[in-house]
DNA sequence: TTTATATACGACTAATTTAGTCTTATTTAT
DNA sequence: ATAAATAAGACTAAATTAGTCGTATATAAA
């Protein structure tokens, strides 16, 4: 439990390398598989996510690739997980597809509300923490 | 991703109704079963949890049941997790019984690093969380 | 001393989620 | 044209999680 999925760990992977490539051509998914021994289509994937939510620009067509669109210290990891998780919420009832009546525990569970205090607070670990941070 | 296992949520809840309970007898697993709408074989495996990591003794036998050892404010969140779940680490190669080696990422995984920081984090916010604060 | 009611616990099955693959379309530099 | 890249949905495989079953043991009370 609690555990970051693999696409959140490629995400991360990955946008450490966008962040680090200075080298002025594009980096591009073959490259970033290859360069952290990740499966490509994932890593293409995650790239895609990162381009739909901003987090970079993508080029197609040869000598395309992706970019970061922010520095590394102005995007933090919420950002990234944000992009490649669907639903990162720590209970199933607080995903946001779910409303609370969907729970099965009733008045019985009085977890609920305490928990989405812990969730904000393990979002704000994610969000005070900067790509740059783990760079 | 990050998501609570049922086995933590069932834990919580189990462990909410025996700080509950000043009834006199010992709530017995049957009793949580039907009061919390969860699984009778469930929350006696967490009940069993319980009594092995010492927060809770059980009294075998008719009119059996269990009792926390520690009064609410004593028991942390993240006790009642440790006791239920084997491994509650955020990454694979975090966990006990995984040596850095196994990493299949290599030198490339500069992640595990900072993650370790936040995995720390994530534990203080449970650590910091006590089981009267989720009655 | 038998019966009913509990915990203890391992083995198993089912369901769900996560991880990874395949395929096809589109874009663009050369 | 062709090669190299992104875009994206459908599919399969693997792993994890959730839940069940069966059996042994302990104990209060009839």
């Amino acid at each position: 439990m609690l555990k970051l999925s693999k696409k959140t760990e490629y995400a991360f992977m990955a946008a450490r390398h966008l962040a680090m490539n200075n080298s002025g051509h594009y980096s591009t998914a073959k490259e970033i598989a290859d360069n952290c021994q990740i499966p490509y289509q994932l890593v293409a994937k995650v790239l895609q996510n990162f381009a739909r939510n901003k987090i970079a620009t993508s080029f197609q067509g040869a000598k395309g690739g992706y970019k970061l669109n922010k520095s590394p210290d102005n995007i933090s990891l919420i950002d990234i997980i944000k992009a490649v998780e669907h639903n990162y919420q720590v209970t199933e009832c607080m995903q946001q597809d779910n409303s609370r009546s969907t729970c099965s525990h009733l008045d019985c569970c009085k977890i609920r509300d305490p928990l989405i205090e812990i969730q904000r607070k393990i979002e704000n670990v994610f969000e005070q923490t900067s790509l740059k941070q783990i760079l």
